[in-house]
DNA sequence: TCTGGGGTCCTAGGACCC
DNA sequence: TCTGGGGTCCTAGGACCC
């Protein structure tokens, strides 16, 4: 049987922040764009939970959690001061693993299947944890420990913060079934919305709907999901180690209509991925680009070239002409971005390169 | 209320190949 | 007049996660 742990840092944003400037400490703190006194365009990164009793929630419009919290201390994000954080945490985990696996900045999972006899081990492992993490990192994180992947993100989510949640395995459905579906990991607001127009709300009402009449409404995606209600998920903890695209995006502070200033845009966020291409020593395949207007209408358009490259001037130049049908009709645009795909290193592109 | 920026994964049609 | 079956790549869109 496994023992997988889901460690989460709790409010980690706001808790960096926290810790470098104590004199925060008890107030709402807030993480993510400018609110420019609610008139501000982005969202909420991350809120702390003293910001969260006046109802500000990471993605909100910074706007309303302005109108929520005027007195909120409200932060732009330092990644200098985070990612530091996040990797002297994860080298300490991954330290305490057989199998390590990030799922993000600031959250993994431990197969730690092969160091613990039992749960109950396995509860004064993780405990420990705990404190070693506060100890050197001066930040906390909560612990779920279950038979699976699934049950240990619930259940690191279920007591927070510094929380320890432990579900064995004949207590999986007992734990889950009283959740609303929305807590399974991939149960967003369409497929939450859709299962509640087939009358389920639970997890247990998705346990025991009808497996044919989930696949039919979702496909392979409907299976799965009963499967998950039902407490079974196989997945294994994998760290991987390959990036699959690189991209740059922006929303503009005014929508714009000027070509030439959108075009500059698209050339600079071109010329950032680069630069994090060339860092990482890789060679593309694929463009995309991506664009908003007003109203929020997304597209995006891809090329495939037939050689990998790493070179600045081709990637501009396909962006600019991907893009540019979409600015012929002077509509106000929100964002723009640019991304690649179709990565290798230089040994694994076949010799066949573009220039440079 | 009005929606960031970094990503991953999935679907589905069409091209193309054997 | 009726037109396979499997596999892979390309492209566009969409859901979702942190």
């Amino acid at each position: 049987m496994r023992v997988i742990l889901h460690v989460d840092l709790d409010a980690f944003f706001p808790s960096v922040e926290v810790r470098e400037h104590p004199e925060l400490k008890g107030r709402p703190v807030i993480v993510g764009a400018d609110p420019k006194g609610g008139k501000g365009r982005g969202v909420v990164s991350s809120a702390s939970y003293e910001a969260r009793k006046f109802g500000i929630r990471s993605a909100m419009p910074i706007s309303r959690a302005w109108k929520l919290c005027p007195d909120g201390v409200y932060l732009r994000p330092h990644f200098d001061l985070y990612i530091p954080a996040s990797k002297n945490i994860m080298r300490i985990l991954r330290n305490h693993a057989d199998r390590f696996e990030q799922g993000g900045i600031d959250e993994a999972y431990l197969d730690t299947s092969n160091q613990v006899k039992d749960f109950d081990e396995a509860a004064k492992f993780a405990g420990s944890l705990m404190e070693e993490v506060l100890e050197k990192e001066k930040l906390t994180c909560s612990i779920g420990v279950g038979p699976n992947k699934m049950v240990a993100k619930i259940a690191s989510d279920y007591r927070k913060p510094y929380g320890l949640t432990v579900v064995r395995e004949e207590e999986v459905r007992g734990f889950l079934f009283p959740l609303d579906v929305r807590r399974i990991p991939g149960v967003g607001p369409k497929t939450e919305r859709a299962l509640k127009e087939m009358g389920i709300k639970t997890i247990s009402d998705l346990a025991s709907a009808k497996p044919e009449t989930l696949t039919g409404q979702f496909g392979v995606w409907g299976t799965r999901l009963h499967q998950l209600a039902n407490g079974i998920d196989d997945r294994e903890v994998i760290e991987e180690y390959e990036t699959k695209s690189i991209g740059r995006d922006t929303t503009f502070e005014r929508d714009l209509d000027d070509e030439e200033q959108i075009l500059r845009v698209l050339d600079e966020l071109a010329e950032e991925v680069h630069a994090d291409v060339i860092e990482n020593e890789f060679r593309f395949k694929t463009i995309t680009v991506r664009i908003r207007y007003q109203h929020f209408d997304t597209h995006t358009r891809s090329k495939s070239l037939l050689f990998y490259t790493n070179d600045l001037d081709i990637l501009k130049n396909n962006s600019r002409r991907l893009i540019h049908p979409f600015l012929r009709g002077r509509r106000k645009v929100r964002l723009v971005g640019v991304r690649v795909s179709g990565l290798a290193l230089p040994e694994r592109s076949g010799g066949f390169t573009g220039s440079i």
